[in-house]
DNA sequence: CGTTAATTTGAGACCATTCAATTTCGGTGG
DNA sequence: CCACCGAAATTGAATGGTCTCAAATTAACG
């Protein structure tokens, strides 16, 4: 059943998170949702809007974004498939940040009320549901660090080995090559470095043979070296309970 | 009661998040928590531990941080009284960084299995807490986009800014003067700047005629123009419910 | 009142930015 | 299927914001 069902993706990932019963998921799978598919670039949140929905991701990628007055852009995290993109707005009513499609994306939005009562009723569903805004802002705290404390070339590594690791959960193709539509504009604007900047440093990376980048596909060619360069350890991520 | 309860100041906090009864109130003035005071610099909480509770700060200020590999170091948030310093502990088993005491700080420390029983059988007392956490979460992505793309000039002021709200809350003195033992090292580290820059930009700031700081008490002498500078839009700080 | 922490100052070096121009790539219509 | 077009990636050179390192001054505390 979890097969079929445009949900059953998110309770597989959420079975991880908590120890979700049959009823639990029939919980899940009868939740009101509608279908949306998104452009390239299009709005899926915006920033000051009054919510009164979720979205998850069903297909595609996604990132969240603050836009500043001078027209620069800071990106805050990045969106795979079965992750919410907003699971604050279930409490917060009022967006703090816009939510961008970043290729094309397929969309559940649902109800804030359906989640809220959800989460009451089901314990198990609950707790997976609060993990992943927990989890969320883990990502976000490192992402403080990264920023902050790092220079360009860490800065770029660190982010490529998170998306990698991610992105292996939702098993995107062979064995470490990676389909990774996202532009040097968009890695700059995630860590807070300039186009020029991150093509200049993806560069350097390449001639430390860590990675190759061409076209729309990553391929790691030594992981253990990319993962020192970005001075990465994946507890943030807390991938296992 | 909520007067004489050490967890009294939580709860008035709370009761501004969600509609807390009688009952409520009574609930999480029956938690079990042991008190606990920390000297200048103690850690809290430490990376990599397993945890088992949650400390709400009732006296004193502290802040979250991540230590690097070179030995740098950025903090992550900062937390005045009344705040949970980690109530992510409760759902995520082991901590991903480090939670350090300002000055000196007094807290109720309390187990994760009472908060997430207290969770199920208080739907309001469990909203306030999500809240709490979901806003904890909003306030790292602005950390994220004041790290990432402000000069630091704004930094600085964006960080005043949003202490001198905060802290505006907890009745922190006369109009407009704050008590605030916060050092340049650690505004430093909290900006992603350094120690000696962190110095000639406060100058720029007091050059500006936007604030005085000396000894332990920061003055704002023209709050638009600290917020100008800084670029500060209190959106994200979710303060009215 | 001595001693250590915190703040302040100066000068030089460097990482990242800015601004432009060029090349490559991906998609599209003739 | 190729020519075209705009978007994305790449390159160069000059500028600048922030860092580094070191030393001096001031403030905090027992």
């Amino acid at each position: 059943m979890t097969d079929v069902h445009p949900l059953g993706s998110l309770v597989r990932r959420w079975s991880k998170h908590a120890n979700l019963s049959g009823d639990d998921v029939e919980a899940v799978f009868s939740l009101p949702f509608t279908r949306r598919t998104f452009g390239k670039d299009a709005y899926i949140v915006r920033e000051g809007q009054i919510t009164a929905e979720c979205s998850v991701l069903l297909r595609g990628l996604a990132f969240r974004q603050k836009l500043l007055r001078d027209g620069s852009r800071q990106i805050i995290s990045f969106h795979i498939p079965t992750e919410f993109v907003d699971l604050q707005n279930s409490l917060l009513s009022v967006a703090d940040h816009n939510v961008q499609c970043l290729y094309r994306a397929d969309c559940a939005i649902i109800p804030r009320q359906a989640l809220t009562d959800l989460s009451g009723k089901r314990p198990a569903v609950r707790i997976a549901m609060w993990r992943d805004t927990l989890i969320d802002a883990s990502i976000f705290r490192e992402w403080v660090v990264n920023v902050g404390r790092r220079d360009s070339k860490a800065r770029i590594a660190h982010l490529l080995c998170e998306l990698i690791l991610r992105l292996q959960k939702v098993g995107n193709g062979p064995e470490e090559i990676y389909d990774f539509p996202i532009t040097q504009e968009q890695l700059a604007d995630a860590t807070g470095l300039t186009a020029v900047h991150t093509n200049r440093t993806l560069q350097s990376l390449r001639k430390d043979g860590l990675i190759q980048l061409t076209a729309k596909s990553l391929t790691v060619l030594d992981w253990e070296g990319l993962r020192e360069a970005g001075d990465f350890d994946e507890l943030y991520l807390h991938q296992q309970i």
